[in-house]
DNA sequence: ATTTATAATTAGAATAATTCCAAATTGACT
DNA sequence: AGTCAATTTGGAATTATTCTAATTATAAAT
């Protein structure tokens, strides 16, 4: 089975799992997240997209990504407030975001410092998610 | 010398270092967030601070807050992409957002924590700031 | 104290990202 | 094939923020 073929059963797995629908647009979007790991805005994406389903609207966009997020395909990464970027890396990690080139790079966080990272909160507090994103220069 | 007075100096001197000029609009946006360590939004710091001086604009909210956080005076926090928060704790600390009460508390982060958070960095990357935040509930 | 020069404030317009809306289309199930 | 609900679409609306150009305030120099 291609890899394209399995990246369109998890999709449509994850989608029926919520009584959601199966569509040429969703599956467009989840590819080209997928195919070039770069976290992109909605407006990068919309262009990727189009390039195979030329007449997809801005707003189908943001509803595929919402659809996306809400089943835990993608991830949304916001710095600042700055458009928001879309991510297919689902296993925790921080974000870099490079001052001088704009890049962002994501950052694997190891179990222990992610346990380290959750003890710092007092009684009381349960989180069901964090952000971690740094800001500063990379060079090399 | 009143706390008042303090903090005047304090803003005073700040602004001063910088070539920036002391004004009623700049002290009266720095009183309301120190008055109310809530993380309240620039529309809340417009209406609380048009109590003292009711014809201040929002624009110069705006202003005012961009250069107390240019000043190093007080913290603007993110989440997600809803309405930028003011915060005047200057220590580095996490924030955690209550899904329920939509509250915002600040979460101290000791030294060692802060060392281990900076440790998940690869060679190459250099941080100047980080921004760490959780979202889930809050009880008691 | 006035003048001068520069910086800050103001109201309102402009912008940018995102969401909403109502009509047209599509997909899933009989 | 026909029905119903979900999805897509283009454009309008919304929200937070920034910009603009005119007015006012502050600091420094006379």
């Amino acid at each position: 089975m291609s890899s394209s073929q399995i990246f369109k059963r998890n999709l449509d797995s994850a989608l029926k799992s919520k009584g959601l629908k199966p569509t040429k647009q969703r599956s467009s979007v989840y590819k080209v997240i997928l195919d070039k790991k770069d976290h992109p805005t909605a407006e990068d994406i919309l262009l990727r997209v189009r390039k195979n389903l030329p007449t997809i609207s801005l707003a189908t966009v943001y509803n595929c990504l919402e659809t996306l997020v809400e089943c835990g395909l993608v991830r949304q990464v916001n710095f600042d407030r700055s458009p928001s970027r879309f991510c297919p890396n689902l296993t925790p990690h921080a974000h870099f975001k490079c001052k001088e080139s704009g890049n962002i790079f994501d950052i694997n966080i190891d179990a222990n410092s992610i346990k380290n990272l959750e003890a710092i909160l007092p009684k009381g507090f349960v989180a069901e998610n964090f952000e971690l994103s740094f800001s500063g220069t990379f060079n090399n």
